[in-house]
DNA sequence: ATTGACACATACGCGCATGCATGTTTAATT
DNA sequence: AATTAAACATGCATGCGCGTATGTGTCAAT
């Protein structure tokens, strides 16, 4: 049964998307990878020969849409312009990837707020926190930049304001997710975090 | 073996003590009841006469110190002052109880960020889905009143905006969970709940 | 004093998913 | 054309943890 390489290629695909819809609805623990490959239409031996094993399956999902979000932060962190339009706009940016893609939006799920902490996806939990506290320094020095450049009042504890900040997009995310989808992400966090930012700003 | 009434209920507080302690560690699917049966000093004989398997135990664990936090809210929406002051002092008040209290601080942590959706745990994530929908609730009509008296600003999203007051604390929350507790929760996030809150005041 | 229920301890069976060790076929290499 | 190795499928062994059934000793009541 030796396919093509772009065959192979193929069936890893599937197999990703196939992990990511059982992972997301069963949750890692729950979830088996027999029910993976079903879904892919092969069996469990395509999954041990592209991948190692269930976490590794798991590590690679994760790595697949984190790379996506990075780069949508990284993005918007080089923007230039206004401050406080700047750091909207990433908010807003984050959000709407968030509510229009489904893949992004599964894995935000899985990785925030379902990380079951068993003991074989310690990797993965310490590549999630090393990611998280990246971001953490990035919005920091952000708001560093705007204390320096006079846009934001000088007493602002920057770390904490950082963390308040992605604490806020954090909590809306949770809301968003585990209720049945029964209001707008953006519609909701726009307005009031420019509140939050505009509290900030320097009279 | 039959102990009397007060030993026997004492045991039972050992299980639910090691419960909350071997979940929090392990997370729920990881743990397994031989381990919260012999960190107790019991077997899983007496698990099994005082709770309903595994999902009972996990459900009554939750329920233990679900009703101490909403005491706390309770107590804190029914204070009177001026506006922001009382909103600004519920949260601390949350904020102090999760960060004192390790039994609160374990749940909070099982309960929010670490929902594992395995089948059995259905009916503990809909009493979940409920509680935290009654606190909206709660949260926005607050709001409302404020709207109402006059000191906040009448064209305030009353909903949205208590969806981003919760969303904020519990991103907080879930920053400080995750992180070895490199900041403390109050203080970071007082000055910064007030700045939230303010920003919703009429000027 | 005996009985019965209580509060567990012990023992058993059971399913189930994982990991690995093989087949088996076919594409690539020479 | 023959050999190698890729890309899986299949089968097997294994362990682990749950649920329950049953034992066992002790307290309370008659």
């Amino acid at each position: 049964m030796r396919r093509t390489k772009a065959e192979a290629a193929l069936t890893r695909q599937a197999i990703l998307r196939s992990a990511l819809a059982v992972f997301s609805t069963r949750g890692y623990a729950s979830a088996t990878l027999d029910d993976v490959a079903r879904l892919a239409g092969v069996t469990r031996g395509a999954i041990y020969w592209h991948f190692d094993g269930k976490a590794g399956l798991f590590q690679a999902l994760l790595e697949t849409y984190s790379t996506r979000v990075t780069e949508i932060f990284a993005s918007g962190a080089n923007e230039n312009g206004e401050f406080t339009e700047v750091l909207t706009r990433l908010v807003e940016r984050v959000l709407e990837a968030v509510e229009t893609d489904r893949g992004v939006q599964a894995v935000a799920e899985l990785a925030l707020f379902k990380t079951e902490n068993l003991p074989e996806l310690r990797s993965v939990q310490r590549h999630q926190a090393e990611a998280a506290n990246l971001l953490l320094q990035s919005v920091t020095a952000t708001l560093r930049r705007g204390v320096g450049a006079g846009s934001l009042r000088p007493d602002v504890p920057v770390e904490a304001a950082a963390r308040v900040l992605l604490g806020m997009i954090n909590g809306i995310l949770h809301q968003w997710l585990l209720s049945p989808r029964s209001f707008s992400l953006r519609e909701a966090a726009q307005p009031l975090s420019r509140i939050f930012l505009h509290g900030l700003a320097r009279p």
